[in-house]
DNA sequence: CCGGACGCCTGTCGGC
DNA sequence: TGCCGACAGGCGTCCG
């Protein structure tokens, strides 16, 4: 679920209730996730500082003192600061906890989520070193995703949800990043010019910027990390949008299926 | 290396 | 109303 707008929603929003903070220790329910969730997390994170949360990608890169946390929302994860008193849900499966009571609140009914315990340098951990660059930093322009759809053959499509040519795209970004730069999605990733690449980097930008405005896209079941729903589906061109008329040309919108994907695009204004 | 298929889980929705 | 299959925002792995 969560793409980089929500997580970076999440991000903007637990890091002021955490960072300078004490973890007080963990309460792990069920340590089933993606990999399995260390049932020693508690005892290991008892008493270490919160410096810092940042974000790669889709994960969360949260800094400790002499240890690190890397956490992934998964499809269907959220995080939510909640009070002791609250019981936990089935999908609440691990709570960190805080002093004076409060517990940052890890649910994630799918289970593809990831908490991992690392070294004091979370950023360095085996699971990031192969990400691309990020799409909101300076490295990211035209010739540096040109540079990653060379010599690929797969539909554009395909490689913007490839997260070592560029980190945290997920497929509804993709489809509308695709509809703002009026490039097909289906097209070959090395028959897209170096001025398209220029129009499709600026359009990922602009997606993505607007959206973490939005506070991110809620289909379903995404909040924030005060439950609060974001607002950026009603400003979704093509994503979800089968049969309606798109935004630019009234051309109804297609769906199809690209990567094993359901992929939306517009026919008419996208080649 | 590349492209494509699959599995991991649970919840929800549409069709019959 | 109830059941059953299809599908969902991610991503690592395996196969040819």
């Amino acid at each position: 679920m969560p793409e980089l707008p929500e997580v970076e929603t999440t991000r903007r929003g637990i890091a002021p209730l955490l960072e300078g903070r004490r973890l007080a220790g963990a309460e792990v329910r069920c340590p089933k996730l993606r990999l399995p969730l260390d049932p020693r997390l508690g005892a290991k994170v008892r008493g270490r500082r919160v410096l810092a949360v940042e974000r790669r990608a889709k994960y969360l890169v949260i800094r400790l003192e002499g240890a690190g946390l890397l956490l992934h929302l998964g499809m269907s994860g959220s995080l939510r600061l909640v009070r002791a008193h609250e019981a936990p849900g089935p999908h609440d499966h691990v709570d960190l906890l805080l002093a004076r009571g409060e517990r940052l609140r890890f649910r994630d009914p799918r289970r593809f989520g990831l908490l991992l315990l690392t070294g004091p340098d979370p950023g360095g951990h085996p699971l990031l070193a192969r990400l691309g660059p990020e799409p909101l930093e300076p490295g990211f322009d035209g010739t540096s995703l040109r540079k990653g759809l060379a010599g690929r053959s797969a539909a554009v499509k395909v490689l913007l949800l490839d997260s070592r040519v560029v980190a945290g795209v997920g497929n509804i970004y993709a489809c509308e990043a695709l509809h703002r730069a009026g490039i097909r999605p289906s097209t070959p990733a090395d028959r897209v010019s170096a001025g398209r690449c220029q129009r499709l980097a600026a359009a990922i930008r602009e997606t993505l910027a607007e959206a973490i405005v939005a506070g991110g896209t809620t289909l379903r079941d995404f909040r924030g990390s005060r439950g609060e729903p974001g607002y950026f589906a009603s400003q979704l061109a093509v994503y979800g949008r089968a049969g309606e008329p798109c935004p630019r040309c009234q051309a109804p919108i297609r769906v199809t299926t690209i990567g094993q994907r359901s992929t939306f695009y517009c026919s008419r204004c996208q080649h």
